[in-house]
RNA sequence: GGGGGUGCGCCGGAGUUGGAGAGCCGGGCCAGACUGUAAAUCUGGUGUCUCUGACUGAAUAGGUUCGAAUCCUAUCACCCCCA
């Protein structure tokens, strides 16, 4: 993997970058849709692709451990291979189910063991297997396995779980330096710093996951349920230690304001189910703010969705028509909000490189921070 | 035309066989939540008002009774059977 910042905002931290992979680059910064089953959520392949144009997206290793199968994916040739998603993938370890099922397992020294939310039945995750699972999905960029603290969590249990992220985060780059990737092509690792909330840790963390020295780092532990200010100060904290030629990732970030922000304080590559999720349930992403698609009001506004979406089928459906969709469950509603929400995060990290190219990024981002929360 | 039955919430169902319903379940509807996806999910609200409390309410109108959704009479609507 290469990654190269091409250019720095002057006014902020935001920088704009390339990052190459084996199956093809990223223009950072960049958000990079999850699709945890091995699928995003209610989009084809080539509707990622040509419609959103999307770079990269997500898998997760706990869910496709369980689901279909390491078995199966490696007789498929690799994720690239089962869901026929050419570009670059990264596969989250596992950390954030430490975190999203803990109340189905049991951290100990060695590894996490999770009850399975599917059947029950117990599943060890230790740094070592973590890598070994994701070598067989095969993504380009692959996660070390952390424990993700929740918010808000007490200083002597963040600094327990610290150094146990710390010792994992160690364990995973010495096994994956022993292992190679199986389908020709390279993988590469990030290292995740944790921390919680307390500047000490973090600063600490920061600076044992850059004395890793892998190609990228990640920083987790944040959009936790703790306030957005706070996670500002947290990322903030971390990127004035975290080296600036490699990627930063924020991993679970966030809303549109949190992308700008954090864009600003020098992050380059996020991920979010929000866009997806919040797609399902009716609340669509715009420029000028939000919608809740299943309010009334959109009853019989004939509309377009958003006119100014880069997303075809937003400048051709109404809102009218979007609201009876979701309303009535049809899976066509899904499909056209996550088209809708996925575009608009993909447009809006496209216009913020933009910007940092160009130079006024800064007034640009005050622009539109200004109208993203709002409620329309 | 004759006989029998049933009527309460926006809808469906349960329940109430003279003793305190603004009241059960589901749906609908109206809102809200959602941040490395146990999520096409979850939470709340859904008679009226001057709203920490009141008022009205069991098809409609009367009646019996200390007390009626429950019993009686009439009317209306719907369902079933017979002609």
């Amino acid at each position: 993997m290469k990654f190269e910042v091409q250019s720095t905002d002057p006014a902020s931290n935001a920088r704009a970058g390339k990052l190459e992979t084996d199956h093809g680059s990223i223009l950072t910064p960049i958000f990079m849709p999850v699709g945890t089953a091995g699928t995003v959520k209610g989009l084809h392949q080539k509707e990622l692709d040509e419609v959103v144009k999307a770079q990269i997206i997500l898998g997760n290793t706990y869910h496709l451990y369980l689901r279909p199968g390491t078995e199966t994916i490696r007789k498929a040739g690799g994720l690239h291979k089962f869901n026929g998603w050419t570009k670059p993938m990264l596969t989250d370890s596992g950390g954030y189910q430490v975190y999203s099922l803990s109340q189905r397992r049991k951290i100990k020294e060695e590894g996490v063991t999770f009850r399975s939310h599917i059947d029950g039945s117990s599943h060890v995750f230790t740094p070592e297997t973590a890598i070994d699972i994701q070598r067989e999905i095969g993504a380009d960029i692959i996660m070390a396995l952390d424990e993700c603290t929740p918010y808000p969590c007490e200083y002597g249990y963040a600094r327990k779980s610290l150094d146990l992220t710390h010792r994992w985060a160690k364990r995973c780059c010495d096994h994956f330096d022993k292992t190679t990737g199986r389908y020709g092509y390279n993988q590469t690792l990030f290292p995740i710093v944790q921390g919680s909330t307390y500047k000490d840790l973090r600063q600490e963390s920061a600076e044992k996951i850059a004395e890793l020295d892998r190609e990228g780092n990640a920083i987790g532990g944040l959009s936790v349920g703790e306030p957005a200010d706070k996670m500002y100060e947290v990322t903030e904290w971390v990127c004035e230690i975290l080296p600036k030629e490699k990627p930063r990732y924020l991993m679970g970030v966030g809303t549109p304001t949190n992308l700008l922000e954090c864009i600003a304080l020098g992050i380059d590559m996020f991920d979010c189910v929000l866009p997806t999720r919040n797609a399902r349930h009716g609340l669509l992403y715009t420029s000028n703010g939000t919608i809740n698609i299943k309010n009334l009001k959109w009853k019989n506004d004939f509309s377009p969705i958003d006119e100014n979406s880069t997303a075809h089928t937003s400048r051709f459906y109404s809102k009218a028509y979007l609201r009876h969709l979701i309303h009535s469950k049809e899976i066509l509603g899904a499909q056209i909000a996550s088209i809708h929400n996925l575009s608009f995060f993909l447009w809006l990290v496209g216009e913020a490189r933009q910007h940092i190219l160009d130079g006024d990024f800064a007034e640009w981002k005050q622009m539109m921070v200004q109208n993203l929360d709002v409620r329309l």
